[in-house]
RNA sequence: CGGGGCGUGGCGCAGUAGGUAGCGCGCGUCGUUCGGGACGACGAGGUCGGAGGUUCGAGUCCUCUCGCCCCGACCA
């Protein structure tokens, strides 16, 4: 039965991944280049993500809108920083209805032109501000190189756009939202999160500061898992966005913009899977619990599966996705293996032995021994224990990520260690751009992220030997 | 854009000197099975990415073309 078996993660951590998002019909490659079609499975987990995020934008006063899909090349050009920043990624349509187009239009690649544009409509007044503003929808972005979910030519997001009066609220908007994405990343993917600020060479086109999530995969690769953006008044400038203040003085509104992709999907499954396939946080699972009737007869299949039934039933009333597989063409030992691919957080057996012994057989898909349990002892006690599921996941990705976080001592250290086992490493950094582009050539990895209020990191420059300024955390990246 | 690879039943592949397409999985029916990826029998399913060309004859040779995947540089 090789054909049914998985590459290891040691083996091929690429390989292994592509075959995890297929084989758990998460997701396949699309009939475009760089596009990805979202099965069922994967885009429930995205859903999931989508309203603990939308819950959060809520509670923080946002609301939600809608702007074009297509946008004039003229508007997309006005912010130089972000023209440069997104022209060769930018996907134009020409033609429309049998025509060549007089302009080409751009196909989104993030929508700070058009919304910029348009809140130069809808701002005249600081009291018409702030404008707390999020739109969930796709962006194409023609990327040289795709791999599912973690860059695909079009993927779903949401991008928060706001507008506000004075330079500190904007700030406070950016990382608060940065802190709505940590909370959402930790508490709902289960995925540990450093924040931080981007340096000058990774920030965001057009922004004044970029703030990241940076997680770690299993393959100790770095992973961006959102970004928010201080834009100060660069878009307001571009699109000339003005509005009197209290003082009766013209001034350029303040912007940040934040966005929480799909590719977190991707991340969700690098960070947790393993070698039977996913392991999906509780909170994102379409289905957190599996039964799996066991019978040899139809006489068996009978009792079994009525008593599995009404266990299904009374999981579903407590709000459990739970999902009865009574499915006649597999065997017990297909399914386990299936649901285990999939990721299901935890199994419930039920076999002629257990409806004897008014009992069922309960795996968690983390690990550990099946236990038996009493049945209103199982259904009663599944939410504590979905939630201890969720919590081990975390669990498991904070010991990896913290074993895998060094503290730079050498560069010679560094780089050697970079690349022999990725994760970060943490040092001194003189700041300078020059330096960065150069450590980058010789060891492939980027300045992940900068502590957000600039500390002193009390040495040298671990490659330059100038003073350092910073303390720059260091990864190879997807 | 550079480097590699691949397009043949739904999926994964084989196809050896050019002779009219095969294997595994999956799928359908029936039977035996069912507590860690079951087995048997029978069966359905293919314009070999596309277009030209060479040849009595092309999945195979030649030319052109389209597409996809992987590795790098760019990026959520």
């Amino acid at each position: 039965m090789s054909t049914n078996r998985l590459p290891t993660q040691a083996d091929d951590f690429p390989a292994w991944y592509v075959e995890v998002v297929k084989r758990a019909e998460l997701a396949e490659h699309g009939p475009a280049r760089g596009s990805m079609i979202m099965r069922p499975h994967g885009y429930a987990i995205w859903e999931h993500t989508q309203r603990a995020l939308d819950d959060r934008f809520k509670a923080t006063g946002h609301e939600n809108v809608y702007f074009p899909l297509l946008i004039p090349m003229s508007l997309l050009e006005r912010e130089a920083d972000h023209v440069e920043g997104f022209a060769p990624q930018v996907a134009v349509v020409t033609h429309g209805g049998g025509e060549k187009l007089e302009e080409p239009l751009a196909i989104r690649p993030t929508s700070e032109t058009v919304i910029w544009h348009t809140y130069k409509r809808w701002i005249q007044s600081y009291r018409d501000m702030p404008l707390l503003y999020n739109q969930w929808g796709n962006v194409v972005r023609w990327e040289m190189r795709t791999r599912l979910f973690l860059r695909t030519s079009e993927f779903l997001w949401q991008e928060g756009h706001t507008a506000h009066a004075t330079s500190a609220e904007a700030q406070e908007e950016a990382l608060r939202m940065l802190e709505v994405y940590r909370e959402v990343a930790e508490d709902v993917l289960a995925i540990p999160v450093f924040k931080g600020r981007k340096s000058a060479a990774e920030r965001f086109p057009g922004a004044v500061e970029t703030y990241p999530i940076e997680g770690l995969m299993r393959d100790a690769r770095a992973l961006q898992c959102g970004t928010s953006h201080f834009l100060g008044q660069n878009f307001a400038k571009a699109y000339d966005v003005t509005f009197l203040n209290a003082d009766g003085q013209q001034e350029y509104a303040w912007a940040t913009s934040w966005g929480f992709s799909s590719r977190m999907v991707g991340a969700t499954v690098m960070a947790h899977g393993d070698d039977a396939g996913l392991r999906l946080p509780p909170a994102v699972a379409p289905i957190q619990v599996v039964i799996v009737p066991i019978y040899r007869s139809d006489e068996e299949r009978g009792p079994v599966v009525g008593i599995a039934e009404r266990i299904r039933s009374d999981l579903a009333a407590q709000d459990i996705r739970v999902r009865l597989d009574d499915r006649d063409q597999h065997r017990p030992g297909f399914k386990f293996a299936e649901w285990e691919l999939k990721g299901v957080p935890v199994r419930i057996e039920l076999g002629p032995r257990d409806v004897a012994a008014g009992q069922v057989v309960v795996a968690e898909r983390t690990g550990g021994e099946k236990v038996q349990l009493a049945i209103e002892a199982a259904v009663a006690g599944m939410r504590d224990r979905l939630a201890s599921v969720q919590h081990a996941l975390y669990a498991d990705a904070l010991a990896y990520r913290e074993a895998n976080t060094h503290d730079i001592t050498s560069f010679d250290e560094f780089a050697a260690g970079v690349e022999e086992r990725g994760g970060f490493w943490r040092g001194a950094w003189c700041g300078d751009a020059t330096c960065e582009a150069e450590i980058s050539e010789l060891t492939k990895a980027t300045i992940r992220f900068l502590p957000i209020e600039p500390e002193d990191p009390g040495g040298v420059c671990m490659h330059c030997g100038k003073p350092g300024t910073e303390i720059a955390t260091w990864a190879r990246a997807y």
